[in-house]
DNA sequence: CTAAACTCCGTACCTTGGTACGTAGTCAAG
DNA sequence: CTTGACTACGTACCAAGGTACGGAGTTTAG
């Protein structure tokens, strides 16, 4: 347990985060980051902060929301393992989901060039003719 | 070609076509679908313009946009079969490349239940202790 | 003929993840 | 002690693709 008595400004929090002032305030409306004790009117932000500013920027690169990472962080504190491993299979099965409906518009998308390459210069585009033939 | 006498009013062109009358009106405002004429105050849909709602929806289908889809049907006009194409095909590489991302972020997930389903209870969750092993 | 159902039009609102702006107060350097 | 940089707070705004609402006029079924 290491005690930090560092505190920093929330601008210097926010640049050591890699995120912008505003975008800190806007975690502490959403309650994402709690807001921590004002001396004479600035707030002064820890070590804890900035780790909860870089949970929340890795959960994000991992496709969590930010709605879904206000429930993680919840996790966190319930100690629920089993929840917290359910959400991130839950949100494997829907990447999975979505990357075969985009295999599938892929696939149609390289069709119709194809076809209308094949082609050549006739009437109507095959791109185009998608309106005609479902 | 077809001559259609047959016409009718916004709520049954968007029951028809699947969509809401308030959609039909914004596409409208967005310049994808012409106003018709309209009759004592009333506008008069036809089959051409339930064809274009069918397009629309069709190419959202596979990943276009609204303002892609306005662009496509300028190119009907145009025959511009080149730029159809390329639309498409680049179309194709963006969605390749968001397959990718996601095929990346679904293996650090994988990676992240597997370990903290062998790890069994004890704390910090993997899941969770994302946030302090970069 | 009346009442329900539909239409027109403009405007405001929703989502998500922030960004920008204005006013007022405060801290730190010179 | 003044000036510039920083902070707090509230509010408005951005993209995209719609949805909802209010008031007035119209059409249609019974």
């Amino acid at each position: 347990m290491k005690i930090s008595e560092q505190t920093f400004t929330i601008g210097k929090l926010a640049k050591d985060a890699g995120v912008g002032v505003e975008t800190v305030r806007y975690y502490q409306r959403r309650g994402l980051l709690a807001e921590p004790p004002a001396v004479s009117g600035y707030r002064r932000y820890d070590t804890l902060h900035l780790e909860r500013l870089n949970f929340i920027k890795r959960a994000q690169g991992v496709g969590f929301s930010l709605e879904e990472i206000a429930v993680l962080m919840t996790l966190n504190d319930t100690r629920d393992h089993h929840l917290a491993r359910s959400l991130a299979s839950e949100k494997i099965r829907s990447i999975e989901t979505r990357i075969e409906q985009l295999e599938k518009v892929a696939d149609a998308l390289r069709h119709l060039v194809r076809e209308c390459e094949c082609g050549g210069q006739e009437m109507p585009c095959p791109i185009i003719r998608m309106a005609l033939t479902p």
